[in-house]
DNA sequence: GTCTGCATACTCGGATAAGAGCTGTCCGAGTAGCTTAGG
DNA sequence: CCTAAGCTACTCGGACAGCTCTTATCCGAGTATGCAGAC
């Protein structure tokens, strides 16, 4: 069970994206650069979480990618939900419907106790990551590490590839 | 980010085989044709619980599986890491030594707050599966189902296949 | 000087290959029980 | 009848393919910018 290494981008990335002036976008190959990453790949993570409305993506110069929220607004399982798909990762296959004595009517991922209890410790791990969001995570860092903000705003600003 | 397939198999196994006599095995193809399962493959993921302690498996005729230890000593978690591993769903690549400005020196797999929280959610994931035994499934379910135990130990009992 | 049209370069977006991990299968090593022969 | 040796059949255990999903890459569609030329 190996979540996505773009997840991890993804985060990165957004909150990246919360120290830069609003309204000004970012390149894939921008925000690639600062991490050393595939700036394709990475392109590839942005434009899912621009379909699930975390980013606005523009095309053409100038264009690239920006925050399509306030920071406030974006929990880490939006994040994680819009990389990784919103599928449970453990799938109730029911297969106590190929058991002896079944009912084929019956939906065994609502009554089979196994799922319940896969899915209720799925739903703590989602509900940790729903209580944490992008602007906690800034604030976070601002305060644990107060240069960074500035020096990245100054590579974004500075460095020309 | 896909479970495997086995945890569920391996649930369903360990909860059958709670309801089997005391020092009875039971062989992978047997409880592989309680849900119709390829018995080869189930085979490969009951061999996984026995590596990790709890089951304990006899070659020969009459062998098979049994449980290794109590039920109430064997938790969710326990089976899920012996099919899964250990190693967390989310790894942390520590992109930020990528980064400029980075400590070579520094372990960003602790100090990186996204990290932090990713790891703060999947503890909270193995919490939940840690509190949960296949005592407290089998209780579950004998309450709520009563006729499953003698049903299943029936089956076991008498299916010559 | 100002406006308009055009060429240009830039960026996203999806379509397209390589690699890793999960899924599924097979056969050999070892063991318990049965059969058979001998005492 | 009882015992013991050998044989048989059964079961686990690990080694061996097929397939899906992740990872990585490339090229085309669309657009804002800047330039050139006409008014």
């Amino acid at each position: 069970m190996r979540m996505n290494e773009g997840v991890e981008w993804a985060l990165h990335s957004c909150l990246n994206l919360t120290w830069m002036d609003p309204g000004r976008a970012v390149p894939a190959a921008r925000l690639a650069a600062f991490y050393d990453l595939p700036a394709a790949y990475l392109n590839k993570q942005l434009q899912a979480l621009a379909r699930a409305g975390i980013l606005t993506s523009t095309s053409g110069p100038r264009g690239g990618f920006r925050l399509a929220r306030r920071p406030e607004e974006i929990t880490l399982l939006d994040v994680v939900v819009a990389i990784e798909g919103a599928e449970d990762a453990f799938r109730c296959e029911q297969i106590l419907k190929k058991g002896p004595g079944a009912d084929p009517e019956a939906d065994y991922r609502k009554i089979c106790l196994i799922s319940q209890s896969m899915r209720q410790a799925e739903l703590a791990y989602r509900k940790e990551l729903a209580s944490r969001t992008i602007a906690d995570l800034k604030a976070d860092v601002e305060r644990l590490y107060p240069a960074t903000p500035g020096a990245t705003r100054a590579w974004f600003a500075n460095a020309r590839p």
